[in-house]
DNA sequence: GCTATATTTGAACATGTGTTCAAATATAGC
DNA sequence: GCTATATTTGAACACATGTTCAAATATAGC
């Protein structure tokens, strides 16, 4: 018999198996047994090799996020200070929609756990703050640099309402597959980012450009 | 001493604390233990007066979104079939975002149950659906009507949009408070209505016109 | 005031929880 | 091949979990 059943190391198959998991049911919602159960490892090594559950939520978090985060610094990064509000959106978005569109399972999952921290008050400086506020202030900057007009507040709640939609469409609920009768198609990433970049673009504009 | 040490009774009682402790920590994240202590009440209560654990979560969000939907139906019902995309949108979220802020802790607490179960598959269908799906039903129906012409799915993203937006602002978590310095505080519902109206409505405008 | 029903109590139940640890095994450096 | 380190095993720990139940108490109808 071989000595790992599979190619991927420990480590990875817990982080893969507990991405999974908490996508479903979230944090509390998971045990270590049910992710050692998926990975076909022993109970104690989640424990061994990050320490505690806690600390295997945050590696959970931490594997993508590094990656993203560079993904998304570069894209902005690369545009020039005169870039339309559209760009600067797809910027931001775009490597995220991208990697959990055409990412596999894991990258998906991964989404789905971040729509879940992004909304409860337990994860927000822990986790969301910690991992995604770099990126948040650059985009933010180059927003005002593009409406220097616009008013602090203005530009702070058009994000924040960039960051609802964004939130809502990785979570992957279901819901509006229900509500259209299938109509829209919550996996359908590449259809919502078509549409999610000219309705947010047009509330930047409304809100930012200084009419007032 | 008195029979009762509250004049509220026992249902609502642990009603209240169950719906202040799954808003800071989800479902899964609070006990009955926890929710009884609170309360003041004895452990087995709970079960007694809702059968379960979960038929106490149900319970909690059905108390007051039956108050809700009737107020928000009410106000897309006053509104003539010329009305402006403004309007709708206000009376959409209207009547949530009022309660949340005029209510008490109360509301701003079920908000962000909510705003969780909002993001989390394991409650689509079961609650959100269930209990929210007919008031966004009439919404959709009415935005048609405003903008025959829209293609169906830009009339559905539209409204997912609208709804991150929505979800984000009731979650709380103080993200926008942390990233902002301060300078907004999402506790401000009244802020945020001003300028969630008029970024919305551009949103459905350009994705609903029908310029494609 | 008595009776029937509703509610509360306090304890127990079986099972699930994260974590720990010494012993066994595998891996890598030389 | 031998040794030192890294990893895995399997079991146990102390405690928390939702639920149940008979007994005690309160409440309401007449």
């Amino acid at each position: 018999m071989n000595k790992k059943t599979d190619k991927t190391s420990t480590p990875q198959r817990i982080l893969d198996s507990a991405e999974a998991l908490f996508a479903e049911s979230g944090y509390d919602g998971v045990s270590l047994r049910m992710i050692t159960k998926l990975a076909g490892v022993e109970l104690a090594l989640p424990n061994y090799h990050f320490g505690s559950k806690l600390g295997l939520f945050r590696a959970v978090i931490q594997r993508r996020s590094v990656i993203l985060n560079n993904e998304r610094m570069e894209a902005l990064n690369a545009l020039s200070d005169r870039a339309e509000i559209e760009d600067l959106i797809e910027a931001f978005i775009g490597p995220f929609l991208r990697r959990s569109l055409f990412g596999g399972e894991g990258w998906r999952d991964y989404a789905r756990v971040v729509a879940q921290i992004a909304n409860s008050p337990r994860w927000t400086s822990e986790i969301m703050s910690a991992e995604f506020d770099p990126v948040a202030i650059e985009f933010i900057r180059r927003v005002r640099v593009r409406f220097p007009v616009a008013k602090t507040e203005d530009v702070y709640w058009s994000f924040h309402f960039l960051l609802g939609a964004m939130t809502m469409t990785f979570a992957q609920t279901g819901r509006i597959d229900l509500l259209s009768g299938d109509t829209c198609r919550g996996s359908d990433l590449s259809e919502i980012h078509l549409r999610m970049v000219p309705f947010l673009s047009a509330g930047f504009s409304r809100l930012c450009k200084g009419s007032t």
